[in-house]
DNA sequence: AGGGTTATTGTTCATTGTACACCAAATAAT
DNA sequence: ATTATTTGGTGTACAATGAACAATAACCCT
């Protein structure tokens, strides 16, 4: 084989972090591999990133294979791409984040042939490939992510009360948030809708139920902000 | 050609876009093309990634052939892997940007073809491939770095003023300081070592020069800091 | 009716950010 | 030598933000 022909003898694949909340914990979905290599350890959803396919188009066509979602918040990371990082070959991979509502997720029965399942962030057990590495930089992003632009609010459903969206942050943010605080800092944005309804069926105290502004998130998306906690 | 052998007609590249800093102005290290594509255009240094190759040894490997640097601050940005930026074939590139004196340049001149030199980052012209773009991306993420951490030193001479230090701010973040909050903010920061030697030669009051202290510079790069400006 | 649980609310103090103007020290020009 | 020109260096008052902190309210359950 010819210098010039090694140069072809490589691939790129994407990897997506997929997040999700369930209330009170940050989980990332993965998949079990269900063939060789790492037969059977669990690993981050990805694939080969096809000839005439954008990478974007590649990452969200795992999302989309794997729960059935389309048009989700889906980032870039940054490549992957350590000479041995994959056993069969040089395959350099593009590792990408997305947020879903795990309420809208349907498991996709016959799509990979892997069975899909959510795993809490931290503490995790050691995944396939350079797949710790990965996803641990992609937590890293979101954390910074998330203190810039309001995308904390992709992963709850449409109508979420205070306490849900601090624990929220502070599942992603790994630390601890004073509720005072924080809600004098949430609520002077005028991010938030009251919806002037309440929760139900709670054996305490109902919360108050809001909605975000789209058009007040839409300029923070845009125009960036800082938000200190 | 099969489906699965179309997989491996691709091939991955590193662009570097390579900030300097003249002592007023921001500015990128380009390269006029010797060859088609884009002959005669200017673009970022790239190269083709070498099969036994790590994507960061690639970026070190342009840059060194290029200046004849090593060692000098270097961060991966992201991947761009449109299906047509490459107009000879699939190429997806990884794009890294990375921080040089430009005192310490050495101009190498037969190490590429062709000719390097430095211009100013706004108002730039068309250049070759999806460039603009990839600069772009690399612009907004050190003008985000550099909130995070001291990385502008990077860019300075081992000895410098406050005023120097605050103009590669200016440049790098394209908005105007104010001189007494800015001094007091990074003199406050305890990141400066006062030389107790003076400028020279200059046709006014002399300033100060400072160099930035060592140890508190790992530190600040390791933990991050916030750098309101 | 009372216990358990979570929701909601405001003030004080410390820290930080922001706006702003004058004198000092060197060279250059006359 | 005097003056002009240029950039260096410094402090204060006010506003805004961050941080610490505890008591009452509303629902369900028994």
């Amino acid at each position: 084989m010819s210098e010039v022909d090694s140069f072809f003898k490589s691939a790129f694949s994407v990897d997506n972090v997929i997040f999700g909340f369930d209330g009170s914990d940050l989980k990332v979905l993965l998949i079990q591999r269900g063939a060789p290599p790492f037969k059977g350890k669990l690993a981050l959803p990805g694939d080969l990133v096809y000839p005439n396919e954008n990478l974007e188009t590649a990452a969200e066509r795992v999302l989309e294979q794997l729960t059935g979602l389309r048009g989700v918040y889906l980032e870039q990371v940054k490549a992957f791409g350590a000479v041995n990082r994959h056993p069969l070959g040089r395959v350099i991979t593009i590792a990408y984040y997305s947020l879903v509502k795990t309420k809208d997720y349907t498991p996709m029965p016959a799509s990979f042939a892997q069975v899909a399942s959510w795993h809490t962030i931290h503490h995790l057990e050691e995944l396939a490939f350079d797949h710790n590495q990965i996803l641990h930089n992609c937590l890293l992003q979101l954390q910074q992510r998330v203190r810039m632009a309001p995308i904390g609010f992709e992963l709850l459903p449409p109508k979420f009360t205070l306490t849900e969206l601090q624990q929220l942050y502070e599942s992603i943010l790994e630390t601890e948030l004073d509720k005072r605080n924080f809600r004098k800092k949430i609520l002077s944005m005028n991010l938030l809708e009251d919806l002037n309804e309440m929760q139900a069926g709670v054996a305490h105290r109902p919360a108050k139920l809001y909605q975000f502004d789209q058009e007040r998130y839409k300029q923070f998306v845009e125009r960036g902000y800082s938000f200190d906690l």
